[in-house]
DNA sequence: AAGCTGGCTGAACATATGTGCAAGGAGCGG
DNA sequence: CCGCTCCTTGCACATATGTTCAGCCAGCTT
């Protein structure tokens, strides 16, 4: 029995990685591990659930071909994109959905976001869903930034999107760059301007070199709207414009029409999100979805080339595939 | 016996998957997939083992730096092999241990093998134990090899060793070949005849191209003989002669001095192992120690740098860092 | 068709795991 | 030194999971 405490590690964080070795390598019950560690049953089961809340322990499902990966090769070959179907059933809530497609994102996103890299975030229900969840993993010299502004006439946003961002953060021990801005300008010559300054600058440059972009998808005319549509960011005639103007759905607040289309809507001159071609140039795109009401919309994001990797609940996947 | 699985995927499977999903990354009861599966929660929780066993389901742990990691560390400096040290409590018997080293190496083995390569496999009680419990992992056009022979004067060895050699063969889907020879042939000379053979020039053709190497250790003159040395292949004559030239060891069923050198041991010109130099070819090689009784034949293998990774169990590895 | 076999199922039971709670201990500011 | 907070622990209970067993059904043989 060795008791050097080394300087790298807490008794309790290396106790955790012990009891997961033995637990899930070795099959030993807890009272087995308790018996081991020299505690109570009942901390060993703390200790292993921090060790995979925590991420030590990672558990994987390794899908050769599922049920769902029908869908998922149909999504494939139609649309040339990675699709993920999240077994969710028929008579789920909206919020069921979301919740479970969040979750699913949640864990498999350390696959995608690794050191030295740079994930793009944006904000929504879709994005605070996923950023309560997400596992943690250690990361050094990576970052993330945010994508579009969350301000209006009543708050900055700060609390409600720097609070999903610093979630992603501190799961991913990243750094965080925030973008306190609103959401819309009211005068484009406003943003304009902004645009020039040094600060928002690096922030943008740092938005193009991307590895990674996570974002849900806004859709205006269906039945749930989305956070930006009910949050106060819109007045009235800008929401006229958007139907007048065919507009089908938004990726942080850059609006599209169902081509994929974004010119002359006048919108995206006050919108503080990225261009489609600044997005674009992420190798790495990942779209969440729940429920169908977004289908449009994400024929829109679909057509607009916005998606390497969609993540959607079962039932919106059967819809896509059947609507088409 | 027939794994008929090629485009389609069996309803048991495909609701494996799918429970295996919802039970881990979406953090269901049981009782709930049952629902959504329309089954009893018994069914889901024999899905959800048959997910675990299959390797469907594959559980790491990210060992940032455990507590095993501070020998994990001293032997790297020390020895420069990759170590992974197996907690096991001080009281365990040497069956227990062997047991639970085997069962960690089985369960991690997946990550060293993959589609297109060769491993090498070695035989005896290590080997064995590993092979009751490989998590199976579907790989193509790869290749199981024997490293050494097995026969002795009472039988052909090939019921003992093709076992294990199968398991590995289906738990990867790999190609078995076997090497249906002795261990030690009486004569040197038909040795040589023998390696002149098309069939055994292939097999030694293929053994020269492993990718893997894995095998345990055999350890002469300890309490706790092992394999080779019990199972009447060694005339007591052999035995004395192996006493006198110094031989701490060997790896299948090749000696080695204490200084990891091979020359001048008769035995060896009748062996029908790997010469070491062709085993030195593996860019892997995988041993297995477990028991403080083959510290001596560890040594001598380390000095022969048979060895990139080793699995150890707690006791050995401490005994390994507190003896030299 | 009857009889057999093997594999699968869910109910009931046996274990294993998760959690609320009261108690104890370390750190800290009076 | 007290009294406070905050965190941790193990117990006891509440849930969740694993396993046994008898019954069922499909496929096959007679």
């Amino acid at each position: 029995m060795t008791l050097p405490n080394d300087l790298t590690l807490s008794d309790r964080t290396s106790d955790a990685l012990t009891a997961a070795h033995l637990y899930y390598m070795q099959d030993l019950t807890m009272d087995a591990i308790a018996h081991e560690l020299h505690t109570s049953r009942s901390s060993v089961s703390r200790l292993l659930s921090q060790a995979r809340a925590s991420g030590l322990v990672d558990i994987q499902i390794r899908s050769p071909l599922d049920a769902t990966s029908n869908l998922e090769k149909v999504i494939f070959d139609r649309y040339h994109v990675t699709a993920h179907v999240v077994p969710v059933p028929d008579h789920a809530s909206d919020v069921d959905r979301l919740d479970r497609v969040a979750l699913s994102v949640a864990r498999i996103l350390g696959q995608y976001f690794d050191s030295n890299m740079t994930m793009g975030i944006a904000w929504g229900s879709t994005l605070n869903a996923i950023s309560r969840h997400v596992t943690p993993k250690r990361t050094h010299n990576s970052q993330i930034v945010q994508l579009n502004g969350a301000g209006n006439m009543r708050t900055t946003g700060l609390d409600y999107a720097s609070e999903i961002l610093r979630r992603f953060g501190d799961a991913f021990g990243a750094h965080v760059e925030q973008f306190p801005v609103p959401a819309f300008f009211d005068d484009p010559a406003t943003r304009q301007a902004f645009w020039r300054e040094r600060g928002v600058i690096r922030l943008l440059q740092m938005q193009g070199r991307m590895d990674v972009a996570l974002f849900g998808l806004g859709s205006p005319f269906s039945d749930v709207p989305s956070h930006v549509y009910a949050g106060g960011y819109l007045e009235s005639e800008d929401f006229d414009a958007l139907g007048r103007g065919g507009v089908v759905g938004d990726v942080a607040t850059v609006f599209f029409r169902a081509d994929g289309s974004t010119d002359g809507i006048p919108l995206n001159e006050r919108s503080t999100g990225p261009d489609f071609a600044v997005l674009r140039r992420a190798p790495r795109r990942i779209c969440v979805v729940s429920g169908s009401s977004k289908l449009a919309s994400l024929h829109g994001a679909l057509s607009a080339r916005l998606i390497t990797d969609l993540f959607i609940d079962e039932g919106a996947a059967h819809a896509l595939c059947d609507g088409a």
